[in-house]
DNA sequence: CTGTTAGCGCCTTCAC
DNA sequence: GTGAAGGCGCTAACAG
């Protein structure tokens, strides 16, 4: 029983293959009559077009790729990522298009995922984690591939690609003013890796706002390193009374090792995080932390990748600004 | 400036497309010679074959598909999948297979996903969230493809497909049993929903154990739902001291909402939970939990799916046991 | 060891 | 409105 082909229904519907196939893309005129016998014998038949076949014709893929280059451990602690992952789906879905995921170790690795996505595996990537001076944006140019970034400003200098950005810096600019007004004068930030933007952006608008590099710790996204950097801010002679984390997994994990010292939340320190995990609302005292919007950026940014694959021109475009979500371990609520 | 076809690759070496074809795949013998003609050739071209092309004429997609029927929050709670997910890729990327990952919601785009899927996109899937009596069995059969399905009892029963499973009731018989020796009597349950094989083995094991389901609440593995099986439990008249969640965003939610209520853990209340997300071990306190082995489960599901595509029958093998971490959220350590 | 020749299954231009 | 035929880029017999 092999799978039918076009032929099959032709032959049962007594027409021909190309036929078949204008009534299934609608791409000429055809009686209401012959439709409909294309129809019942292709239903009576099962049949659907083959994927490599029509996509080898058409030259396109009708998929899009993600690649990502992560230890699974970070993997893990990320919340931003699964949702940003569904709000992309969401839209691919009403447009039948399909992600092929990819999550490699290594620059090898990555390189070479790009490279075979290239090769019409897919019409166009989204691309995650940016850094500074990315080296996957030559290459992508060179694979003549669509991509569209995932940026934390509008850094488009002409990059060729279409970026999709938020203000990164805006949410800690309001987490510091918000802990000046509420008399914390010793604030800290634990950072991811410098080399993302995300990341970098929003350590630079804390030591321009705050002054001073000397509270700036650099994490890696984990809780380890969460637990890491807050015992070393908090052994110093002169600690912090607040400390602002760049995701929540590293806030929750640096909470948990403060309470532990018997430090009190947030009366000793208050604590903030970033995107908002699901979890950090229902914390003990509930976490505050920045909303990114993540399934709304997956959305818009799906919709930029499709529209560029259609023709569209790169362009730059700003989605909604996070939004910070204060409770208690800030002493609001 | 259009993309190398392997004719020009063969046209610059000398050769024929046969010849290019053969060398990039080993299917037969070739003289160092050409060899290394054709290879200079493609790469003065930057040529490597074409994904479609190659997928049609050996029919063979060199992808394998996942499609998931659930709800972006519930995904972003879910810390099981990520990781199953890296230990999936790592084995893909050995072989260069591709991930197609679909995220659905409703019957409708579930069925539509398998069908597209099955049309030559990829060479198999893997099935994970299976249920009682679950419907995609007929339905993957129907689309003879390829299937691995992760289950949580070795409930082969002929039904055509290989299925990883790991004992799901051994963790929470060994919770309970380890709870009764502390002493503890009333001892709750908040499980997923019952139509996963995974929630329904555990809640069983959980009444045949217990004797009773009279302390047993449904959840549905948000943070929210934690709250309210929790909420519903300790308000009851002769309230547990001991309760078991079947994941660790809903137990970490659970905990924080008794403390919240004054309730001392583990000393007024013991906590557990399941997936040892790797925030659980740097909460306050520390959460006991039942460690999956996702990654490894990952990779035997994927080498199994590998296997198969390539000839072999469908086979159940039993991956390693959970092992629970026994953390201070139950008194130990 | 290498060339030749059909396809893989679908789409699409050209005729009618 | 429909049929016929060529081609998308690669692989795999079959020859030699």
């Amino acid at each position: 029983m092999d799978k039918p082909t076009i032929a099959d229904v032709a032959r049962l519907a007594g027409v021909t293959k190309g036929t078949v196939s204008h009534v299934y893309n609608g791409h000429r005129p055809i009686s209401a009559a012959t439709k409909k016998k294309v129809i019942s014998a292709a239903l009576s038949l099962d049949w659907s077009p083959n994927y490599n076949a029509q996509a080898l014709a058409v030259q396109r893929a009708n998929a899009v790729g993600i690649v990502l280059a992560r230890d699974p451990s970070v993997l893990a602690s990320d919340t931003f990522f699964p949702i940003f992952l569904s709000g992309v789906e969401t839209v691919l879905a009403k447009h039948g298009v399909a992600l092929v995921l990819q999550v490699v170790n290594g620059h090898e690795m990555e390189c070479e995922a790009y490279r075979t996505m290239a090769q019409g595996r897919v019409d166009g990537v989204i691309v995650l984690d940016l850094s500074r001076n990315d080296y996957r944006i030559p290459l992508l140019k060179k694979l003549q591939l669509n991509a569209v970034l995932a940026d934390s400003c509008n850094s488009s200098k002409d990059r060729g690609f279409s970026n999709v950005w938020v203000d990164d810096r805006a949410p800690i600019k309001i987490l510091i003013s918000h802990l000046l007004e509420l008399g914390h004068r010793r604030i800290a930030h634990v950072s991811g890796p410098m080399q993302y933007v995300h990341s970098y952006e929003r350590a630079q608008c804390y030591i321009e706002t705050m002054g001073s590099g000397e509270l700036l710790r650099t994490g890696d996204f984990t809780a380890n390193s969460g637990v890491e950097c807050t015992k070393d801010l908090l052994s110093s002679s002169n600690p912090p009374t607040a400390i602002i984390y760049s995701n929540d997994v590293m806030a929750t994990a640096g909470l948990s090792y403060a309470q532990s010292q018997g430090f009190k939340i947030p009366e000793d320190l208050a604590v903030a995080g970033f995107d908002d995990d699901p979890i950090s609302e229902h914390l003990n005292p509930p976490l505050t932390s920045v909303y990114t919007n993540a399934f709304k950026r997956g959305q818009i940014t799906a919709d930029r990748l499709l529209a560029e694959i259609n023709g569209a021109l790169p362009e730059s475009v700003e989605t909604e600004p996070s939004r910070i979500r204060f409770r208690a371990s800030t002493g609001d609520r």
